[in-house]
DNA sequence: CCTAAATAATTCGGACCCGAAACGATCCGC
DNA sequence: GCGGATCGTTTCGGGTCCGAATTATTTAGG
């Protein structure tokens, strides 16, 4: 486990790689769409929109938006669930990963960055 | 210096607190109002909005944008440079300063409670 | 079967945000 | 003073997101 960090450190930590998020030019996510991101790319599969929405507590047309604009970004795929057709299953992409994985990065280095 | 992080539990802090603030029902700021509110709070002051615009790399009708719904919210006020009246001061309230407050702690908590 | 429940998607009107350009107010050098 | 530069705001057209209600598809139960 990690040494604790200060409220101030922490701070600084989400600042710093809040500006990273937003001086690089990517579409820019929203905060529910971040979430729903990384809820698929951290917990384990399988994942349902209703699921979703659950865990987040929204309503399920945000999920069902959210998985269109990131669809279309490439983050993500949705595929029927053949076992019950009612629901859909939302699937990783490359792209996703590697969107992850520099998210990931950015937040390590500014970590470790962070002044005492 | 904290002890690193890894990528995998610098993305679970990130989605936890991420969560956090999707849960919480409190108005939703976008990544750049975020990136503003920060940079008020956490770098000294005098901030203006050319300032700001220049430190996140966008244009200033943004932050003008961005001031606009975060004053509303009571999260920042603005009042005129009486040494130079072009520019613009951007200044703390109190309903601010508790607003990021709640935020780092709610960064050090689910930072404290990671998996090892 | 055939109805009731469950799931995801769609529709609707309204609100917000965007970038680019134009605008008004203020300052500064000459 | 005056003209150009600086600063913040506003306008414009277009796009996205929202919550609530509705729809279409599929499953499960009697």
């Amino acid at each position: 486990m990690p040494i604790d960090l200060r409220p101030s450190q922490a701070l600084r930590l989400w600042h710093d790689v809040t500006f990273d998020l937003v001086r690089a030019d990517l579409p820019e996510l929203t905060q529910r769409q971040m979430a729903v991101l990384l809820a698929v790319y951290l917990d384990p599969p399988p994942h349902t929109v209703r699921g979703l929405a659950a865990k987040l507590g929204v309503t399920k047309p945000v999920i069902t938006r959210a998985l269109d604009t990131m669809g279309a970004m490439g983050l993500v795929t949705r595929k029927r669930d053949e076992s019950d057709r009612r629901n859909v299953l939302v699937h990783r992409t490359v792209a996703g990963s590697l969107a992850v994985e520099r998210l990931g990065d950015a937040i390590q280095t500014r970590h470790r960055n962070l002044p005492p």
